[in-house]
DNA sequence: GCCCACCCCGAGAGCGCTCTCACCCTGTCC
DNA sequence: GGACAGGGTGAGAGCGCTCTCGGGGTGGGC
C-alpha cells in the first residue's frame, strides 16, 4: 500500500520533454521566458509523469520554504477554552495558503518550551513568525527578537510602546470598551462598574483604559479585578454587590466573566436589564448568545486579525520585492446589541 | 534588524573541530561510533559557531522530514464554535514535539482546497497525515489514501467497516451512549428520548446505535434529529414534547444539543432534573459547567485522542524500525456526574 | 612477534533543485 | 550581405547534508 513510488525528478521530466533541466525548472516556476511550444511539452511532460517539485531540494538553493510558524504561547488553557484562537488560526490558515505559504504549528507548553521554539525559530525552517504573546513578563519574543526571524505579532505586546517598531495586529479594544460603557451611560445608568480581565494581559489593560476614558477615576471601589473566566467573574459580582449595592450596570471585560457576573446577579435577584445591565467582550457565540438573557457585547472580527496577521508578515518578507515595511494595525469594534443592556 | 548573518555549515564545524565532515554529522546525529574525545571537540565546536543543521538540505539526502501534517476538514464553523479541536491539536502538538517532529496543519476551506491538500500530502512535504474526517461522504480520505502517505484518523471514518485497514482513533461513542442512557434508566425514568446529532457524521450514528442498545426500538417517536448545535437542540426538544409529553429524559448527542434543550424545558416549565433528566455528551465544559443546571454528560479525553493518534503515526512511520503495525484504537468514556440527571 | 579483526575516521559521491553564464540562433540595421 | 543585438536554451556548478566505502590504527589471539 505505502509502495514507495520513486518520485520523479526535474531530470526525468527533461529528458521526457526533451530539453534540459534549467528548461524544465523555468516552466515549473512561471515559465518566463521559454517560448510557447517548449512550455507545452514541458507541461505535458510534468503532467504525465506527475512530477511535483522536490521542495526540500528547492529550499536549499533558494533559502525560501515558503512556510510560517504560528507560536501559541499557551501557559494555561484558556486559550483553549473559547474559540479565538481557532478563528484566528483559521484566518492565517486562508491567507497562508492563498499565497502558497504553509502553517507550521508550535503550541508552547510552559517555559522548557521557550528554549525549543527560539532553536526552531533560529533554525531556519521557516520564513517568518506570527506570535501570539499574551502576557507581559513573556520571554518568548525577546527570544523571537534575538532568532532574527520576521514576526508579527498578535495582540499588541506587553513591551512594545510607540518606541520599538515592533509589527502587531490587535482589535481596538480601547475603542471598544469606551463604547460598551458609553453605551451604557446612554442608557441612563450611573453606577457602571468594571470586571477587569487579567491585567497582565494588555487586553485587558486597554478595555480598563477604555472604561476610565469615559467614566475618569470617579469611584474606584466600581473597578473589580476579573480574570477572564467565569468564575472569576462570580467572585467579582458578588464582591461588587457587597461594596456598592447600588451599582445599576457592569461592563465585564470578555463574555466569560460576564456570563459568571449574570449567574451571580440572578443568584442575588437583580434582574437584567432592568436592575443591572452588563455588556460583555468578544461577542463569543457559544457564550454570548447562550446566557440569560442574551449578551450586549462588543464584537471583534478575529478571523479578520488572523488574516492580516498573515498578510503583514508576507509582506514584510516581501519586502525586498518592493512593498511598503508593515506596521501595527488596529482593528475596529463593534456594539452587538441584545438583551442584556 | 534582520542581517542575514551566513549560517554556519557542517563545513564549518569540522574545519574549526579540526575534523572531517562525516565525524561532525555523526555527532551532530547521536555521536555512535565516535570517540569520546572527538565527540568534545565537536560538540564544542557547534556550541561555539551557533550550529544549527539546515533541515532542507538533510531531508533532500534522507527523505525524511520529520513533519506530519494535520487537515482538518472543516465545512462548517462546527469544529471552530468548540474547544474539542484546540484539544485535540494539544495532544498531538505535545506528542510531535516530543518525537521532534513538526506539526504542518492544513485546514481546508470547501471542496476545491481538496485537490490542494491532496497535492501537498503527495508532494511528499511531510512524513504522515493527521486527518479528522467528519463527514460520511467526505471525499478527502480517499484522496489521501491515493496520495500515498501514512495516515492516522481522527474518528472513525464513515467507510471504514471493519474490512479496510484504516488507522483510527476514536472515543467510545457508543458505549458511552450506552453507559449515559442506562444511567437515566437506572434513575427510574421510563420515556427516556434521544435527540441524535448530525447522521451524517459516525460519532452521532455511534451514540445513537448505543441508545438502541440499551432502549431497543421500543418507542421511534422518542428519537429527534438533532445537528450538534444548541438551536437544532431546541428544536428538536420542542418537537419532542409535542410529540411525547410524558417525556422524562433526555439523552442528547453532545452538550450544545443539550443546552438547547434545557433552555426549552425551562421555558416550557419543565423542572431539570426532577421532571425531565437531561444528559449531554462531551463534557465540553464552557458549556457543561455554565449550563441551569449543570449538565451531566459523557466525558471523552479528548487530549488523549491527539496524543494517540500522533503517536500511532509515528510508530507507523518506524515500523520499518521493528514497531508493530498499528490497529485501530477506541479510547473510554466516563460519566460525570452533575446537576442535570 | 605476527596476523587478523575490529573500530574510527575521512574522502567523495550524490540527493534534486536553481541560477549564472556562455552559446547559439533569429532578426534587424546599415 | 555582414555585423550586432537580443532573447531563448543548455551546461555546469553548487546549495548543505548523509552515507558508503576504504584506509589506517589498535588490540587480541596464537
Amino acid at each position: 500500500m505505502t509502495d514507495t513510488a520513486p518520485r520523479p525528478t526535474l531530470e526525468a521530466v527533461a529528458a521526457r520533454a526533451g530539453v534540459s533541466r534549467a528548461t524544465v525548472s523555468r516552466v515549473v516556476n512561471g515559465g518566463d521566458g521559454v517560448r510557447e511550444p517548449l512550455v507545452e511539452r514541458v507541461r505535458r511532460a510534468v503532467e504525465e509523469l506527475g512530477y511535483v517539485p522536490n521542495q526540500a531540494a528547492r529550499s536549499l538553493v533558494t533559502r525560501r520554504h515558503d512556510a510560517v510558524a504560528v507560536v501559541v504561547a499557551e501557559p494555561e488553557t484558556r486559550v483553549f477554552a473559547d474559540p479565538f484562537f481557532a478563528l484566528q488560526l483559521r484566518g492565517i490558515s486562508k491567507e497562508l495558503t492563498a499565497h502558497d505559504n504553509q502553517l507550521v504549528l508550535l503550541l508552547t507548553e510552559g517555559r522548557d518550551d521557550h528554549a525549543r521554539v527560539g532553536r526552531y525559530l533560529g533554525g531556519g525552517h521557516v520564513d517568518g513568525a506570527l506570535v501570539f504573546s499574551l502576557h507581559l513578563d513573556d520571554p518568548l519574543p525577546e527570544l523571537i527578537q534575538r532568532a532574527g526571524v520576521p514576526t508579527v505579532f498578535g495582540g499588541r505586546p506587553g513591551w512594545s510602546d510607540g518606541t520599538t517598531d515592533v509589527v502587531y495586529v490587535d482589535s481596538d479594544n480601547r475603542g471598544g470598551a469606551r463604547e460598551a460603557v458609553r453605551h451604557l451611560v446612554g442608557l441612563g445608568r450611573t453606577r457602571v462598574a468594571h470586571i477587569t480581565g487579567a491585567l497582565d494581559q494588555t487586553s485587558a489593560a486597554d478595555r480598563l483604559d477604555g472604561y476610565r476614558d469615559v467614566m475618569g477615576d470617579a469611584d474606584p471601589e466600581l473597578v473589580v479585578r476579573g480574570d477572564f473566566t467565569p468564575a472569576g467573574g462570580e467572585r467579582a459580582m458578588r464582591e461588587l454587590l457587597d461594596r456598592c449595592p447600588d451599582v445599576d450596570a457592569v461592563f465585564a471585560a470578555n463574555d466569560l466573566t460576564a456570563s459568571g457576573a449574570l449567574r451571580v446577579l440572578r443568584e442575588r435577584g437583580r434582574r437584567v436589564p432592568e436592575d443591572v445591565a452588563v455588556i460583555g467582550f468578544d461577542d463569543m457565540l457559544p457564550v454570548a448568545e447562550q446566557t440569560d438573557p442574551p449578551l450586549t457585547t462588543v464584537r471583534q472580527d478575529i478571523e479578520e486579525m488572523g488574516r492580516l496577521m498573515a498578510r503583514l508578515l508576507l509582506r514584510d518578507l516581501d519586502r525586498r520585492n518592493g512593498g511598503a515595511t508593515p506596521a501595527a494595525v488596529v482593528l475596529p469594534t463593534t456594539l452587538i446589541r441584545r438583551a442584556s443592556a
